[in-house]
DNA sequence: CCTTGACCTTCCCATGACTGGAAGGACTAT
DNA sequence: ATAGTCCTTCCAGTCATGGGAAGGTCAAGG
């Protein structure tokens, strides 16, 4: 199979797969002329990823995920580590996301948005405590 | 002021200081020695900039914000806009780290995290459907 | 006057996870 | 033979820094 018709089938851009082999995460064969050769193993390790991917995970994560999907004798506690200091990660993000956006939509609902040049955002920004609402 | 002092009381390091001068943010002056030298005027742009960026303001919004900040006749509905589009970018962002987070945590609490391999984080992730708890 | 140490300068390289594009070879259809 | 599509490698850019080398400057102390 062609990295197009790959691409394709993991959903994947063909870019990303190439870069994917570059750091070792697949390792395709390659056809007489050059072209890279993908079976149905390597489809199933793209998906794979691009689902652990799709999750947020870091291409160091998925590359240990692999490496314990791969392992019949894996211990679950090693899975559950990983996804859940990735979670920790996630939680982690979230609130720091929310805080910003508690901040901000205070500001933005205190700015008229009008023609005038007041502005609670840009006092905020600038130092000028404004009294909250 | 040289860049070291600017820096602790900006609150930003000295090399993300130089990095704004770069891109051109801010235009210190330089003393006859070659340092940089900040006045007030500086300090007051790069605490500014600092606040934005805690915000999670992308650099070229800084930029957008300083210039309005600068501008006296600036309509705070310019101001407004730009705050509210970023908005709109950390609600996406915490939707899609929810949705993440929703799903890893059942996947998490349903693997029992023990030395055996079964393990609903993989299969999930293999493609194989697991029927939710 | 000399040295030490703290501070400053520029420059280049690295990050993470790609993405874009150029130059050129391979394949398919007409 | 030619056109068009696919594939290859390699190089550079993204974003917002951070690390570190090589070297200039300054203030204090012996």
């Amino acid at each position: 199979m062609n990295i197009g018709e790959t691409a394709e089938k993991s959903g994947l851009p063909a870019k990303t797969i190439r870069y994917y082999e570059d750091i070792g995460l697949i390792k395709p064969k390659r056809s007489a002329n050059g072209y890279r050769d993908f079976d149905e193993h390597d489809l199933h390790k793209l998906a794979f990823i691009g689902r652990a991917r799709a999750l947020g995970f870091a291409i160091e994560d998925c590359r240990s995920l692999l490496a314990l999907y791969e392992d019949a004798e894996r211990a679950s506690a090693d899975v559950k580590r990983i996804a859940h200091e990735h979670l920790q990660r996630i939680e982690g993000k979230i609130a720091q996301l929310q805080s910003m956006q508690d901040t901000l939509s205070d500001l933005v609902h205190a700015c008229s948005g009008d023609h005038r040049p007041d502005c609670p955002i840009l006092g905020d920004l600038s130092g000028i405590l404004t009294p909250k609402l």
